[in-house]
Parts: C-alpha cells; sequence; structure tokens
DNA sequence: AGCGTAATAGACAAGTTTGACTAACCTACT
DNA sequence: AGTAGGTTAGTCAAACTTGTCTATTACGCT
C-alpha cells in the first residue's frame, strides 16, 4: 500500500498532506489512489495497527487535522509489501487490451489510423520526457524518478514498433482468423457490419 | 466496458457465459473484472438501456439463468467507448511504479537483485509466448489475440534492457539525490537504515 | 448402482473507491 | 474595505468490486 509508505517517509503527517505529495506526483494517475480514499486508507491502517493517532489539532474553526506516524509493525509490513511489489510480477492492467481484443469490430481504415496515431501519441510522451530531463522539471527530482520516466519511454519504444508492424499488418488486409481456419466463415467481419 | 463487448459478440448470452469467456480469456488480471462483477455489471447496464433482458429460463430447479443481448443504445455506447480506447491513451496503472518510488527505502545490493530477477522473469514471460505462438495454443487463436501477446512481448524487451541499464547504475552505488544536490544531506540514506 | 468431483448459475454481505460537497481561512487586487 | 478565487482539511452517500457461499445437475469411475 502506497500510503503507507509516504506515511513512512514524510511522518509525522496528516492525510491532506498525502494527499498533497500523491497530487505531485500525478500518483493519481499510475496509482490507484484518489484522493477521496486516502483517509478512508489512514483509518484502516490505524485500525490495523499500522499506523498509530499522533494529535489533533485544530486551527481556528477549522476543520480539525489528524497526524498519524507509522508503528514498527506497519515498518514491518510495509517492508513486505515492498519486497512483494519488487520481487513479483503482477500483469499490468491495460484498457488498451480490452480495445484490443475488440479488433474486428473496427474497420481496418480506422484501426491502421489508430494504430499509427498511437505511435505519434507515444512518441510525443516520450520526446516530452527527453526535454524534462535535459532542461526542464526532471532535473531536480531524484535520480529514481528520472528512472520511472525513462522506464516508460523503454515501454513506450517498444510498443511503437509494435504499433507500426501491426498497423501494416491490418492495412495489409491479412485474416483476424487463426492459421488454420483462413477458408472458414469470416464470422467477424459480418460482426462488424453489423456495428457499423 | 468490457463486458457490453463481450454481450455484443455472444448475444444472447447469460452471465455465466460471460464470465467463462472472461477467464478463458485471463480477463481477470488484464482488465479489471472479476467473475463477481459480472451480473452487478449486467443489471446496471440493462437499467441503463444499453442491455435488454430475453429470456430467463429455468432447467430443473437449479438458479434460473437470465439472458441478455444487447440494444442500439447499447451499440452506440459501445461504439464510442472502443473508439475511446483505440484512440485515447490511458497512462497504466503499475504496481511496480510505486515500488520503484520508494526504490532509496531498500539496500542497493538488494535493488540491483530483484532488478536482474524482473529481467530474467519478463524474459522468461516473452520466451513463452514465442513458444506458444510457434506450437502452442497460440496458433489456435485469432491473430490479434496473438498480436495483443506480442505487444506484451515489445514493451518487455524495452523494460529488460532498462532493468540492466538501472541494475548497472544502483550498482555502481550512483546517489539518488537530483544533481544539484549532490553534496547535500542524504537524508534518504538514514531513512534507509529505520527501515532496516 | 453408488459416490465423489466438477460444472452450472447466480446471490450476497462486506469492503473499497469515488466524486461531489462543506466550510473556514488566506490573499491579492480593485 | 470588500470580495473573488484559491487553499486547507476532511466528510459522506452512492456506486462499484470482491470473495465466498449455495444448491443443483452432469459425469466419470469402480
Amino acid at each position: 500500500m502506497m500510503i503507507l509508505g509516504l506515511v513512512s517517509w514524510m511522518q509525522p503527517v496528516h492525510g491532506y498532506d498525502v494527499r498533497r505529495e500523491l497530487l505531485s506526483w500525478n500518483a493519481d494517475k499510475w496509482a490507484n489512489v484518489q484522493p477521496g480514499s486516502i483517509y478512508h486508507a489512514l483509518r484502516k491502517l490505524t485500525e490495523e495497527g499500522l499506523l498509530r493517532e499522533v494529535t489533533t489539532e485544530q486551527v481556528g474553526s477549522r476543520p480539525a487535522r489528524t497526524t498519524y506516524e507509522i508503528t514498527p509493525k506497519g515498518q514491518d509490513e510495509l517492508d513486505n509489501l515492498l519486497r512483494g511489489y519488487w520481487w513479483e510480477m503482477k500483469p499490468v492492467t491495460d484498457p488498451f487490451f480490452a480495445a484490443l481484443s475488440f479488433l474486428p469490430a473496427l474497420p481496418r481504415e480506422e484501426a491502421v489510423a489508430a494504430l499509427r496515431n498511437r505511435a505519434a501519441q507515444l512518441r510525443a510522451a516520450n520526446d516530452g520526457v527527453e526535454v524534462a530531463a535535459e532542461k526542464g522539471w526532471l532535473r531536480e527530482k531524484p535520480s529514481h524518478v528520472r528512472w520511472m520516466w525513462e522506464l516508460m519511454v523503454a515501454r513506450n519504444e517498444g510498443e511503437i514498433a509494435w504499433c507500426e508492424r501491426v498497423a501494416g499488418l491490418v492495412e495489409s488486409g491479412v485474416s483476424y482468423l487463426p492459421d488454420r481456419m483462413r477458408t472458414a466463415d469470416p464470422g467477424w467481419e459480418r460482426w462488424r457490419e453489423q456495428v457499423d
């Protein structure tokens, strides 16, 4: 759990601090932690004994803010979690896979255009990172943050090549059916017609 | 929504059929659709007028099964959704990113080992796909399914190179601090000590 | 024929996530 | 001096997800 790590690093912190840090990392995008879930998570972690409330102060008559810190048990748990994420591979969940599995529902020309567009977007993203690393905000960030972005770049490069290759295949009119069944009834093409 | 697409393709279907198809695609891994959510999704889509109940038959005294098909409105919506996924890029959510942002919490030797291990696992996965494509189950599947797996392979190749490069950097003892602050107090290393 | 296992179909409570909302305070500008 | 707009801090109901449970039938095996 991301939030546990943040508390360990920033402690003592209150929810709003965590929220700001997460947003500044754009973590709402690549982790699944929306600001709304933070407070629930903090309370749940406290309940489990991984965090501990330190103080609850109130300035003027604003909402009270509760400050948390990590417990030894919480450190242990965090250690285990991190180790898990470092050593085990969780298959990535990507909505584009869902789209891809319905490729036959799209007119071929559109699929080709979309794939080329995707390649272009990926290239633009990669260029953006490169610029940021050389003269932008990335220079101010620790090395491992730069490495994170470079990991995206590395994956994207693979994907760009793939997009172009597959765009070519789709364009060439190659059948979607498995090799064995090339002669069989192309039911999918009919499905496409209905969709349109 | 994945499920809408499946219904459109397999209609008329009942929940259990959808579930089997999803499991056979391993979609519980890369989409976020666990078997438990299917029935709720079907009911919700029906309520929104994107699906329509066809029949509710009962064989013997088993649980009744309700069959669904897609409505014209549902087809429109599906079209829009698919188009969205094809043309817009949603940043991928990957728990490894979370792990990576806490790199300084790990002893350097362990990070290096974990990175090399990750590269090895990725290589193994890629080899597995290659074998499946040449003589395994992948040959029976439609081309775009093979392309899906090849997309994973392409991304993985980028990631393998990255793992090895970063492993080298971490091993070399390069500082995690940003260039500008190399002389400043290495607070993170201290944080690591506490973790340990 | 009898018995254990697997498949069929879905319900459901408990837990999580989310976006929208509140409400006070600051601050910069007219 | 007033006020529009942002920041601070967190609450909350509604929606969604999940794993687990139930109960029946089909199938294979001795």
